[in-house]
DNA sequence: AATGCATGTGAGATCGATCTCACATTGTCT
DNA sequence: AGACAATGTGAGATCGATCTCACATGCATT
């Protein structure tokens, strides 16, 4: 049992040359003799020789692994972009951490501090929160690559990905509006999330160009995850005089908004209609299909981890933000609504 | 810019003493002053000091991070145990390194010798073959601490948590055929992965037992995505005689079914019948409701994690090996065929 | 022959934390 | 007083890879 990883010492005493030879010959610099190289290459094959990777790191003070933290690991939008980031990550030989931060600032504080002890130089993140980015600020200073995904943060001078939520969540509100609807409910996740304000603020904006003067009562605030936002949405339409048509902010809460209305009953897009931001499978199967604000989810995956490689590759540039837009991709749950 | 992160040293040097006594207060061990404590905690916190997690792990042999080799972080029922594990890992301290087979087995290989690399000491595994696992042999034999999930392996003796595939499957197909079905197709990912072979052997074993010669027209293989499964359903019915009922292995392609099902225009349950293996958010929204064999997800990842904590800290006991049973959900999916 | 340069190699320092060992102080007991 | 423990501290080794420096060679040029 437990013989122990062969280390560069082994080699070079099973070579019989020095560990600063071995390590010319193993990693090609400097000058080493053809035959010296042969002999090593081979006692390395013969021992099985892999590099300690805690070594080099501690040595050259970084360490080949993306950290990665977001907002929830089981919403399909992040894990489709985490998987996108990783298989780029491969084609670089690095790993990558993923870390939830559970949409709590301390857990993301905290998460950070961790992987840098670690020395891991290159971060992407979705940052919980608009405010006390401290721990984001210092690493931009002490010039470590990172990119905002998903979420910007104001003060914050880096490479980021993002979305055109504002414009999306317009563009559904107006959809709505233009539909005859004028009580329009959004069910968001909490308002220190960027998407989540800027959804809100394409809400509000859209409802007032509207002639409609937003109403708290018309917003439900929940986690982003099924169970919560069916609760939620149960809250919203029992109410007296309930909303015609809702807006939610992600697809996990659009799943549970549907969930809620089948146990409530109530029947898309007949007695409510619905657009959901982000689209997901099976929207399409549902009966009625779901109409939604579309995002590139393949791309900003993508895009976030060239922008990070960029930089890590010591490329010097100024912070680029890209931001893509969104698409309402109208499908059959928004029903005209005669009286307005 | 880029003041490097305080080491020991630095605190050593601010509060007047050694490193070796620094490092003693700082974690509480041997002989100090009370007063040389205060003042190395003093200095500790002056300086913004946390410990260099890659030195600690070089010096004491292993990194406090757990490997995670998974079949596809995309999956739900995947994503779902991710995240489990990391929440646990997180009160032990532990960061989760997440890494994507994507079921090749040449990829699962060179991820684990990497992270080995790293002296991580803790790996749960999704193996994705049965055959050619001496990396997994390996492990064992270097007593590295392994939990398989989902999946176990012969020939490797280690913790184990997977649910009854092979149960699961039969209770599926003999429900269809009492329902009077015995066209009965399967939708499945490659045999080389453990539940795809149980839940095929489940399928074999109750068609042979209701009286029914399996027929490979009435496989499909595809891989475990959305869109793979579309094609692999619309394959499977566009032939002559279709099948009256199907039967898929996961969430993922039980969705590609609907999507292919609805692509086609065939209606379920009136022209075929569906039962799917592992529940997903919208299996009770879509009309009818999706009739499952429900797995208990989340209590997986939990019991891996609790074997993983229990082995690295030491606790030496005979392998572990746990099987969750399986239930069948009937929902509105399936309906009964008069002939037979 | 003396100088220069290209080529090869090894000894030792370094990264940061931790641990062993040796060396001081005290205080306590015979 | 002398012996011995309990307490407190620092010097140096260690983990494994890499890099700098110094030191050899050999060959070609003046």
């Amino acid at each position: 049992m437990a013989q122990k990883p062969a280390t560069l010492k082994d080699v070079a005493a099973y070579a019989n040359v020095s560990r600063a030879t071995a390590a010319r010959a193993l990693n090609s610099y400097g000058y080493v003799g053809d035959e010296t190289a042969r002999k090593v290459h081979e006692a390395a094959e013969k021992l099985g020789y892999r590099g300690n990777r805690l070594a080099q790191a501690l040595r050259n003070g970084q360490l080949p692994i993306i950290g990665c933290i977001l907002g929830d690991i089981q919403n399909p939008f992040f894990a489709r972009i985490a998987h996108d980031i990783e298989v780029l990550a491969r084609g670089h030989r690095y790993n990558l951490i993923i870390g939830s931060s559970e949409e709590q600032l301390e857990q993301e504080v905290s998460l950070l501090a961790s992987l840098q002890s670690l020395s891991i130089r290159g971060f992407i993140v979705a940052p919980t929160s608009d405010e006390n980015n401290f721990h984001l600020e210092r690493l931009i200073e002490e010039n470590v690559p990172l990119v905002l995904i998903d979420r910007v943060v104001k003060g914050i001078e880096c490479d980021s990905v993002v979305v055109d939520n504002e414009g999306g969540a317009r563009k559904a509100i107006e959809y709505l509006i233009a539909m005859g609807h004028r009580r329009i409910a959004l069910l968001q996740d909490d308002t220190r999330i960027f998407t989540s304000r800027e959804r809100l603020s394409g809400y509000q904006s859209a409802l007032t160009a509207g002639g409609i003067t937003p109403d708290d009562g018309m917003i439900s605030v929940s986690q982003s995850t099924v169970e919560h936002a069916i609760d939620a949405t149960i809250r919203l339409f029992s109410q007296k005089t309930p909303p015609t048509a809702l807006f939610t902010v992600d697809s996990l809460m659009t799943q549970g908004a549907l969930l809620a209305f089948r146990a409530m009953g109530i029947s898309i897009p007949h007695d409510v209609s619905l657009v959901g931001f982000d689209d997901f499978n099976l929207a399409t199967f549902t009966d009625p299909q779901i109409t939604v604000v579309a995002q590139p989810v393949s791309e900003i995956g993508l895009a976030a981890a060239r922008l990070l490689f960029e930089k890590l590759s010591g490329e010097s540039r100024p912070p680029e933000q890209i931001r893509f837009e969104t698409k309402l991709l109208i499908r059959g749950s928004v029903s005209r609504r005669p009286e307005g």
